[in-house]
DNA sequence: ATCCCAAATAGAAATTGTTTCTATTTGCTT
DNA sequence: AAGCAAATAGAAACAATTTCTATTTGGGAT
């Protein structure tokens, strides 16, 4: 279940640690985006000692793996979600801001044309909000 | 100059205080993102008393208004950039990861198709990054 | 199996961007 | 000119995140 994701690691040379193979059967059990403090909360139970600032180092890592996506919300706090993409290609994603699930998505040509209004264009961001499936068919 | 910001604030029934004025003229005379830090040192030689408060106060007030935009950047700060849009229509920006300049362009189509993944999309965010056509000529 | 060491971690403390609170001031209507 | 809701200053609180240092540990080498 979770072999993907470890591999993400090993592949790059990090340490698989209990408290990282958690963090991952975390999400995986969740199926939502979810902040540092919930997943401490969360795993504190199974380690009896549990840094906040491990969870905080490992979302980062793992985020720059590409096992995690960081998610914005309009709090001022940090969100990731489980990348659920099976390659690399560059993709976007979409929350269901009822349950947090986490959805991918392909835009073909978003930005072929690769100057805006001037700007040479570089990268970008896009973060789109719905509702899941699941939660249309609740209400 | 800044009269069509003014505007947005009076047509709102909010007041029209130097301050406010004042961080118009500021956004207006820089013509790039900024946070609300460099505003208040900026606008400090002018008012001998001015409060860091009022500034996050405003800035949020003319983002509601459509006089703002608000910029995400890596960093954990609140950015704001002025809007030039004429009309309210759906738009989004590109800043100039150079100098800081930011541009409007409306994506036509972008969401038409208004399920994704299952999700039925009710609104998203875009942010692209860019060089503008000053800061290329420059380089 | 044991040794070893760079990588990972805990825990406490610091940092800092942002928000809250209250007394005072001010823009604007009457 | 008066009155009042809206706006503001300044200090204080808040809270998410980061930094720091001593300690532990995963996993390759022996
Ligand atoms: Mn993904
Ligand atoms: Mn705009
Ligand atoms: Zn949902
Ligand atoms: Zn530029």
């Amino acid at each position: 279940m979770n072999e993907i994701y470890l591999n993400k690691l090993q592949e790059k040379n990090f340490k698989l640690t209990p408290r990282r193979i958690a963090i991952i059967d975390f999400f995986l059990s969740r199926e939502r985006y979810l902040n540092p403090e919930i997943i401490w909360k969360g795993l504190k139970k199974k380690f009896k000692h549990l840094g906040l600032p491990s969870i905080y180092r490992n979302l980062e890592l793992f985020s720059k793996c590409g096992i995690l996506t960081k998610i914005q919300m309009p709090n001022r706090k940090l969100y990731y979600g489980l990348c659920k993409a099976k390659d690399n290609k560059h993709h976007h994603h979409i929350v269901c801001i009822k349950c947090g699930k986490v959805g991918e998505f392909f835009e073909e040509n978003l930005f072929e044309k690769k100057t805006i209004n001037g700007f040479k264009v570089l990268n970008h961001f896009l973060q789109v909000e719905g509702i899941c499936s699941t939660c249309r068919i609740k209400s």
